[in-house]
DNA sequence: GCTTGACACGAACAGCGTTCGTAACATCGA
DNA sequence: TCGATGTTACGAACGCTGTTCGTGTCAAGC
């Protein structure tokens, strides 16, 4: 028999597993249910209408089943959501390191995961759930590792700092998805912004003197003032 | 009428309503449905099974009523996750700015934000997705601003500062979370990480080198360490 | 006493993730 | 050639969710 999902997502976590064996593939359709099709469908689906939009019906119905024929292939939604960040992840490649160049090394690297996080609106949220332990994720942060140690950043501040910078670029690209999400009641021109803040009481008297500032910021320089702090931080360890 | 939850909303979001007059409360329950009690009623139920588990007719039950009487007070879940949100954030204090001590101030704020959000398990789920309107995160902003002005922070610095701080403080008390969930699958001790770590296919060799680094960390030395970084950071513009 | 209007809520709807039992097929041993 | 075997696919259902609608029920105003 092949693997069921369950050994999958072990092994795709390095955990052993109270396993079988193996078997090719069987099966009646025209284009067989993989995990890859699932995985391409949810995609679709996430690019489309947001992650929120995803669910396990939906997917089925992309490839014309029902939801039932999921689960023999996908443990649960939640492993869905880790495999369609593995998928992800996959698609990130790293630069072998230069040690010269190593921030800008590690901002290609942030920039484009924010950017392929931001293709799928709100999968972030899968980001943030996925575990420590999951391979294609810990392909990047091996890759950021081997970059920051080549640009003589030392171990422990190597180690801690490639956690924050991948919290961050899952909480930007969650924060930036919601609040561009045409769905949401309160997404907000900026010029919008900026008078609600300068209308606010006088119990803020910081926010509307500085409301310029607070609403500052076209396209990503937010994202790259972040990562510009907390990479000279790193520099200095 | 007493307002409507959407001109509630709005007000808590300075935003015109198109509103209609006021008037006072009446009922016929021994202890009436009010927003207060809602939140404290959700709150609870956050607190012991985690924001997972909070669902409109579980706080419904817990005031011994239907969930269609909740609709009276609160627009929908989204709403009430903001309200809940916001009752954290009034019960953080923030400190009269003292120029010499800024950082230490900033620290305490990210610190009390930390802990209180820690006591909720996964509410940082609702303040990623609050709205930067809101009245109460706004309060905190406004008094994170004050204090980064009042050490010297340039307002530009400071703005995009507070926006990395806060976001960083809600990601990763909500990774903290997941990862100490008892119904948690993937919930592992450091031994057990760090031995998966060394585990690794040789594809993996600074992970596998590090994996000490990788896995260090007591309590909350992660979390100092990146409010360090970015305060060090702030500190140097 | 009667009307008015705000509050509370029972019942229902559409949709969700997930499981169970079964039907349909490919392959293997005889 | 013909079952037997094991695997895949899936219809139907369960329990749960957020939300709405219409009705009941009380307090206040005339």
């Amino acid at each position: 028999m092949s693997p069921t999902p369950q050994q999958r997502r072990a092994s795709r976590h390095h955990q052993p597993d109270p396993g079988a064996g193996a078997a090719p593939a069987r099966g009646r359709r025209a284009q067989p249910i993989t995990v890859a099709a699932i995985i391409d469908a949810a995609l679709g689906i996430v690019a489309r209408d947001g992650y929120e939009a995803l669910t396990m019906r939906r997917v089925a119905a992309a490839l014309e089943t029902g939801p039932a024929s999921l689960y023999a292939h996908v443990v649960n939604k939640d492993d869905l959501g880790e495999l369609l960040i593995g998928r992800l992840c996959t698609e990130i490649d790293l630069p072998e390191p230069e040690p010269a160049a190593w921030r800008e090394q590690i901002t290609g690297v942030c920039t484009r995961m924010r950017d392929q996080y931001l293709r799928y609106p709100g999968i972030s949220r899968a980001a943030l759930a996925a575990a420590p332990t999951n391979e294609d994720t810990l392909r990047i942060g091996e890759g950021m590792l081997a970059i920051l140690l080549a640009g003589g950043i030392a171990p422990q501040a190597a180690a801690w700092g490639i956690d924050s910078l991948m919290l961050y670029v899952s909480a930007y690209t969650l924060e930036v998805s919601l609040l561009t999400d045409p769905g949401n009641e309160w997404v907000v021109s900026r010029d919008e912004l900026l008078s609600r803040l300068s209308g606010l009481p006088d119990t803020f008297p910081q926010t509307k003197r500085h409301a310029a500032e607070l609403t500052a910021g076209t396209d990503h320089e937010r994202f790259d003032f972040t990562l510009d702090l907390v990479l000279d931080g790193l520099a200095r360890r």
